[in-house]
DNA sequence: ATCATTATATTATAGCCATCATATAAATAG
DNA sequence: CTATTTATATGATGGCTATAATATAATGAT
């Protein structure tokens, strides 16, 4: 082969990784293809050697994004308690931090409005990855066959909470729903109150 | 003057009133100035003499369904009891039609997360509205000085709760999602079970 | 050293977009 | 009935878009 074995896997590779961030920093309509590849250093010629179209590449790059936020969610206590995870998960999304940086943030707070307007590929890596951050959150929680419902309840309002405070102008208003929203989730699952506010990058 | 008093206002209000409904089912960037005026029977040349700019449309057209949605949640039940009117507005809002129906949906679990990305006046007609959603329900809670904030939380969760509902493919997870958050944050409310499934329009 | 292969670049196409300058037409004031 | 005003239409501009056909260049095989 020419270019050496994996040349090719590399770059799309690298395409796909631009791609989760920028649409997550610009959303999927705003960002181009021209700007993708440029951000990798080559030009739009070459891309539909890589996808099927920018649909497929949208779909790739939401599939990725949540590759993303599931390692960064449960690598957070790996060897710890369920509860010690699950506190470190909700000050880890519902926070500032994670508000802040959107390019690396989890796809439900950021496009879930977005999402019903795109193409197949995309939705359908969405619903994977809502499915599988809930079973992340319902395995930790105590309780029977409730579980479930209760991890999707919860999951509505972290990525609502966390999408509401970046849609607001208000700074301090932005800051309040961010704060009632941890406290009031750690209460409904069962944890004691704690760290009044918080600093990590989800 | 020429074509009647307020043949101009009138118009304007009907641009704005198709630009509320089409960007609330497709978005505010996939809707073009063409497309709304051709919508209300007129063509795109006449645009400016009504709008600065496209933008200055987006942000009317925020507040136009902001005002749609706070008439539809405070006229549930105008003269019932503050009880009364939070459990109908939470079946309202949290509801299939509500999911099903986006072009009179409310703008927060609609537009969350385009508002970062679109102009000023979007944003800022978006915050007000935000503010007014929330004064809706925190005056109808009980309680004392925590209401605010815990009006602030319930409302990230219906709007998550829709906005996620919507953006999954899965039928049954999407109604799962909103019955389970239905009654929770019914609960969270301090109200009494109620109503299996529903069907108004929100 | 040359060839064959293939990842990437150039260039073209066709369409859509927001915005604006100018033309038209509608309706009331005189 | 005519003139004036002004809401809307026509048409143009320049830029951006996804996609595709073809050209180039890089590299391992011979």
């Amino acid at each position: 082969m020419r270019y050496g074995e994996d040349h090719k896997a590399d770059t799309r590779r690298r395409v796909v990784k631009a791609a989760a961030s920028a649409m997550r920093r610009l959303g999927p309509d705003r960002v181009s293809v021209a700007e993708i590849m440029g951000e990798v250093g080559l030009t739009h010629g070459g891309f539909y050697a890589h996808f099927k179209s920018k649909d497929a590449l949208v779909g790739a790059a939401v599939e990725a994004a949540f590759d993303q936020s599931r390692r960064r969610l449960t690598g957070l206590a790996r060897h710890e308690d369920p509860e010690v995870l699950l506190a470190g998960l909700v000050d880890f999304y519902v926070s500032a931090d994670h508000r802040d940086h959107p390019e690396r943030g989890c796809p439900i707070a950021l496009l879930s409005s977005d999402i019903p307007r795109q193409g197949a590929p995309a939705r359908e890596a969405f619903d994977t990855g809502v499915h599988g951050l809930i079973e992340i959150i319902a395995t930790r929680l105590k309780g029977g066959e409730e579980r479930l419902g209760l991890a999707g309840s919860l999951l509505a309002e972290m990525a609502g909470a966390v999408a509401l405070s970046r849609a607001v102008s208000d700074p301090e208003l932005s800051d309040r729903l961010l704060a009632e929203s941890r406290t009031r989730i750690k209460a409904r699952m069962g944890l004691a109150p704690s760290s009044p506010e918080q600093g990590d990058h989800p």
